[in-house]
DNA sequence: AAACAATGAATGAACAGTCATTCATTAATC
DNA sequence: GATTAATGAATGACTGTTCATTCATTGTTT
């Protein structure tokens, strides 16, 4: 073996593509801003992926993976849909927290049309979704009108949709508090109380 | 004078650079690409505007007033907060069957933190909700809980959310009817209930 | 232990193409 | 002929991508 790979420069590439879609937009965000960012030769982002369309689509990926296999993991431990709206809200409001920019770019990639998640993604949301609105028929918790597609509206954009005007400085520039999250995770139930 | 400008011109580079941003993203939607697609010089568009900035910031100020619009005439004829749910929501699917791509501007827009309203925009969208949260708790549409920036995001984005995804055919690839309005109607005005 | 390949991680100049913007020129109307 | 709407070639800066080159580290040979 020659040199070992610098895990380190991978995660720096990640975090600075991230910043600076968030902040430039993807077009903005030029392979030279961001192995700058980085402090990396333009090269070397070719070395993983082989186009700037991988990386972004990747990271994206990467993103909502990780969501659900949070979800996932809460699942397992069957507990009440109340309560799963609990711990979803405050993993976005501790993502918010710790790490703005990621929140701020899977938002952003939801919400434009001409990116897609890949199929696997997509089956991976239904599926939760779907056994989340089971969960919550049969206690209850959820109102007998409701479709998996909705309860995935109210337990996931709209969390990201308060935290990303906030974020944003909509209406007023303050932090993210305790009372922030309170009052989603009561909208939230109480919406979907029906 | 001498010649007359070609107003027509104008409605088709709006479109044309609607299109070309919903479609490439702001970055991906260059003048030229803008100026190909409303048939329409290169030069032509800075006639009117400075520069490319100008021109999209113009365009989502123009598309937010709108609605701005809009909803002052709706709270004109003083009518529950109900009402104003299905006027709001019955606004935005219209426009999502005549012109889609307006609406996933203005999300898309919305939803980008280097896009920012001028300041009277947000000023306007302040008082209207704020005057809509006033009539919604004197009348008990609206929780006592609830404040002016709630009723916002159920009342504006959540719908626009929901019409975003089926747009973007998130879940499943199909029209929106009668029948999704009619949900987002309902479920709006349970969550504002409180 | 010292010298020497061999390996592959990392670099960045070079490439053809596109970008936003400018402005001398042309065309249409008075 | 005067006025101004409209054009699009030209410009310099920047784009994503390539790949010959450099550099650090390893195992092998002396």
């Amino acid at each position: 073996m020659a040199r070992a790979i610098d895990e380190n420069k991978l995660t720096r590439i990640y975090e600075a593509a991230i910043y600076q879609v968030v902040e430039e937009g993807y077009g903005g965000a030029s392979i030279s801003s961001i192995a700058r960012k980085a402090d990396v030769a333009v090269g070397y982002l070719y070395r993983f992926y082989p186009g700037k369309h991988d990386l972004i689509n990747h990271l994206l990926d990467n993103s909502i993976n990780e969501i659900v296999t949070e979800l996932e993991l809460m699942l397992e431990r069957v507990i009440s849909v109340n309560e799963i709206v609990v711990l979803l809200v405050d993993y976005f409001f501790n993502m918010a927290q710790h790490r703005p920019h990621h929140v701020k770019f899977i938002y952003q990639m939801l919400s434009q049309s001409r990116f897609s998640l890949s199929e696997e993604r997509r089956s991976n949301i239904r599926d939760l979704s779907r056994r989340v609105l089971q969960l919550g028929q049969d206690s209850r918790a959820i109102g007998p009108r409701y479709s998996y597609d909705e309860v995935f509206i109210l337990m996931v954009m709209v969390p990201m949709e308060y935290i990303n005007l906030n974020l944003k400085s909509f209406f007023d520039d303050r932090p993210l508090t305790e009372r922030d999250s309170a009052r989603v995770i009561e909208i939230v139930s109480v919406a979907l109380r029906g």
